[in-house]
DNA sequence: TGATTTTAGTTTACATGTAAATTAGATGTC
DNA sequence: GACATCTAATTTACATGTAAACTAAAATCA
């Protein structure tokens, strides 16, 4: 048959280079097991540990409900435990473990993931097109009905 | 706590959008009772009906296993059917029902988010961003593992 | 023609996301 | 202090995506 052409639908084009961005970025982790979901929460918690779980949800954007099943995950691999909170015994801290800790030179795989999306692009290029994709989010998070 | 940062990272941006429009596209079709997902094959489906699992496919960006069972809550709505392909017995062909060729309308759903996404940018914003992404992700498929 | 390889689609196992219900522990108000 | 309400985290039910195994049918080829 004919390829069936697309519309030029702005929403389309955006997924696609997710998907081809979070390719890149599970490509790059294959080697070491962790899905990127995973790294997520392990780059937030390279940068700050002992982060409780809500923190966790805000600072990655997932629901405390998938966190919490991905921190199942994390505590089978071993890469990460739970720690009772004294203060308020609701809340729990997620704590690296040593074996944790030591994967924690992926912190830096989205710089080799920026590296190949914006290969192609100038400088003056990416110059242009980072405030205006900040923009765009800005300008949809204030109409979604998300907050 | 103070909020962390994030560092400056494209995946990041266009994951953030893009999650972003889907949430657009999920809101515009929540009264209609049909997923995305769902919505991705019906409009390959208001544009040429008939189209075989493998064609849905291509079109799509969808693996045949996704696909396989997307059909079946098609079906179980009620809003396609599978029928069988003389020439070719492993074939099959997806059509619209009655029902589903009903909400044929919605085929321009992909508008409105566009109109959303756009809104903060101007027409010459616009005319350079398109290319650029679309330069960016031909650059990217061109290296990823899938083809 | 008969055996081998490809192809189309489905199924299964698993990871992940959402929404809604649940549990336990704070908080607030009278 | 007692009761109502909020909050943090978890659990459950379900939709979706991937990879791998499986089935049936078509195509190849020796």
């Amino acid at each position: 048959m004919t390829t069936l052409p697309y519309p030029r639908s702005m929403g389309r084009l955006l997924t696609m280079l997710s998907e081809a961005a979070c390719g890149l970025a599970e490509d790059y982790l294959r080697p070491y097991e962790i899905s990127l979901a995973q790294w997520v929460v392990l780059s937030a918690l390279w940068r700050r540990d002992g982060l409780s779980v809500s923190e966790l949800s805000e600072y990655s954007g997932k629901k405390t409900a998938a966190l919490s099943r991905l921190l199942d995950r994390l505590e089978d691999k071993e890469l990460v435990r739970r720690a009772a909170v004294e203060d308020d015994k609701r809340s729990v801290k997620i704590h690296l473990t040593e074996k944790g800790q030591g994967l924690s030179h992926l912190a830096d795989m989205y710089k080799h993931v920026n590296g190949v999306l914006l290969a192609d692009l100038s400088e003056t290029e990416q110059e242009q097109l980072f405030p205006m994709l900040e923009r765009m989010l800005d300008s949809v998070e204030g109409k979604s009905k998300k907050r």
